[in-house]
DNA sequence: TAAATTAGCGTACAGTTGTAAGCTTAATTA
DNA sequence: TAATTAAGCTTACAACTGTACGCTAATTTA
């Protein structure tokens, strides 16, 4: 094995164990680079091969966390153009991620109002980037003016990470509600966007 | 001095120990029981005089934030009967109040995704509070049914604090325009939900 | 007044943390 | 092949954590 090669293939480990240890209980901030470094199956001194500090490996799950989300985007703008509603196929696509991929959403959510401003800067940049999809999309499809599609993908996006986030406390009966839910409220804002348009 | 009154006197500091040392670097989490009995000028074992441990403290922070949020909205009712649009007067108060009080609420908002089951539970009540007083407000005010007044107070709630946690990292001039986006997305919603309630 | 209660303190301890220093060993380079 | 580089290890240390235990002193109760 190359030395890069296997080099490459720690910090993986590192990044792997790192997001392992994410669940309900345990936020980022919560786990120590001693914990990360056993989970990884390395000697706490090795972490420092690879990264700064334990903030230079957290500003890195959020870049691959963000990858992740955009990478949903696409699938969701596939699953679009084969029939289904925009709105019921995107919730039901978002849906879908974070019940397969809780852990890497948790991490999003939480370090959108941690204690870190890199952090949060991140996350935001992840967040505006997936509004600014949508607002073209909506003008594209729509025709709604730059400025209005632009809040009403703002206002969507949250609503949508605010249920994802109630969600990951639910079973699957309480889930599908909570989708039903959702979709009605977007609904409310694409019409009332639409609505207040008209009074311009 | 009574000793019932030194004991709530001393509890007291505690607790305004605690949110003194809540700020954008620093969650509840992230503070440890010694720093609270340093801040509060009291020894570390003197602490469980008054908590069980570290957690009931943080839950008495939750529930105090929760009264603060609470007398808010009266505070919102009172300025809306005199004269004023209802969500441009919300919005305002909220405002006000995230400016005055960040600490109080930068709780509410990280302990809403935080790792205690409690806690979120603790936090999820007030919001739900506060969205159910909003909802029966809807009824009576505008004859919308209850199901979708429920829906629209949801999500004008949720948005409102999206846009509160991002007002923390903002400016004066930034906030502002913050405020006027957010009434529109609010407008969005209430017209939305009033044409979709039609469809009926 | 005597006895009981209790808020608060000091000491102590075991566990955890981040990270500095230097060594080993295997891959890379010259 | 010999010299260099570097990933990973072991050991070590000071700082901090939560909390058990027993004491003091002052208030409350009998």
């Amino acid at each position: 094995m190359n030395r890069q090669q296997q080099k490459l293939k720690t910090r993986r480990a590192i990044i792997d164990a790192a997001f392992s240890l994410l669940d309900d209980q345990h936020s980022f901030s919560s786990i120590s680079l001693r914990e990360v470094a056993r989970a990884a199956g390395i000697a706490p001194t090795s972490f420092y091969r690879h990264f700064k500090d334990i903030d230079e490996l957290g500003l890195t799950l959020v870049d691959e966390a963000g990858l992740a989300l955009r990478q949903l985007m696409r699938q969701a703008r596939v699953r679009i153009a084969s029939g289904g509603g925009v709105i019921s196929t995107s919730v039901d696509t978002f849906m879908e991620f974070i019940t397969a991929n809780s852990n890497v959403f948790r991490l999003l959510l939480r370090e959108h109002t941690g204690t870190s401003n890199a952090f949060r800067a991140a996350v935001l940049r992840e967040i505006q980037h997936f509004t600014e999809e949508l607002t073209d999309y909506t003008v594209a499809t729509t025709g709604l003016n730059k400025k209005f599609a632009n809040l009403q993908a703002e206002a969507m996006v949250k609503l949508v990470f605010s249920a994802g986030a109630g969600a990951l406390d639910f079973d699957k009966i309480q889930r599908q509600q909570l989708c039903e839910r959702l979709k009605l409220q977007l609904r409310f804002i694409s019409t009332g966007a639409l609505e207040c348009a008209k009074d311009l």
